[in-house]
DNA sequence: GATTTACGTTGCGAATCGCTACTTACTCAA
DNA sequence: TTGAGTAAGTAGCGATTCGCAACGTAAATC
């Protein structure tokens, strides 16, 4: 690849936030079930399998992180709502990347329920990474450069 | 979204087999390392803070999953290189958009090294979700559809 | 009022985490 | 070739987290 040298502390990118919130298995799952549409305790609860002190436990965590907004649904008070804030479906790159990953290597069947696009009904494509101008790009397209090394900033987007 | 009502069973799509191998933060902050080229067990140590037996459990767990390979240094043979595998590289999308949110999101510092088009050096785009044809999609263009449903890849309306 | 439903909490054993110290294997210099 | 140093991995141990089950509480339903 493109660095000629190891930068040691390079590691202080975004990740180490974005993984203390989603760091989890149960994160990303919850997230996936969100999703799908999944919103109120119980249904995350028979969905997922998970145990309901670690599922309080998450979504109150989600919710802390703004990830989820949690409501009392209106005509039934007894019940909560956890909905997606922008901050959450911003998310949906990175949760359909593993998805995808996974069902390329992983044992996992391939899921019967798919994301397509609302205009053709088609499925959609790999989530992939691309150049400024939409190129797509590959690992070896890639290198690693310093902040202040970038060629120039003014006629790109951002 | 696109659902007409909640299918819970369709948690069973590569994400779990994705997470049994990606669900902890530090198999995250290694693969950002290698992907930084360090492939030495004590350079993952400094790069990332991690315990001595944290670490080896999960290069070890990560070579068993085919994400890395272990391979004795040639000119000095008390070192081991972990290198990323084919599939390893596949989880770079997932790690980049993990990341791209927490820049976004997160608290985090920005990084001060950026992954750059070879080419032009220009930084790369956000990681995102793009229809069969490239278009660029969000969450709002999307639809949950069936296997069975949907719409041949070849007989494209609109 | 009594029962059911939805959500959340508490307790407890098991597994995991992370720190430190130790072991093994190899390299290098004297 | 012997002794110091380095790279990788292991072992012990307390602290945290996980996951199951039971319990608590408020709102809806009968």
């Amino acid at each position: 690849m493109g660095t000629d040298k190891y930068r040691l502390e390079l590691i202080d990118c975004g990740l180490p936030s974005a993984l203390e919130v989603m760091g989890d298995r149960w994160s990303f799952m919850i997230l996936r079930a969100a999703f799908n549409g999944i919103c109120h305790f119980e249904d995350f609860l028979d969905a997922l399998g998970i145990a309901r002190n670690i599922l309080s436990n998450r979504l109150s965590r989600l919710v802390a992180d703004g990830i989820l907004v949690r409501q009392v649904c209106e005509d039934d008070r007894r019940k909560a709502e956890y909905r997606l804030t922008e901050k959450g479906i911003d998310l949906l790159p990175a949760v359909l990347a593993l998805r995808q990953w996974g069902e390329k290597h992983g044992l996992g069947v391939a899921s019967n329920s798919v994301l397509a696009d609302r205009r053709d009904g088609l499925p959609i494509g790999p989530v992939g990474i691309q150049a400024h101008d939409g190129r797509k790009l590959t690992w070896h397209d890639l290198q690693w450069l310093d902040r202040s090394e970038i060629g120039k900033p003014g006629d790109c987007c951002d």
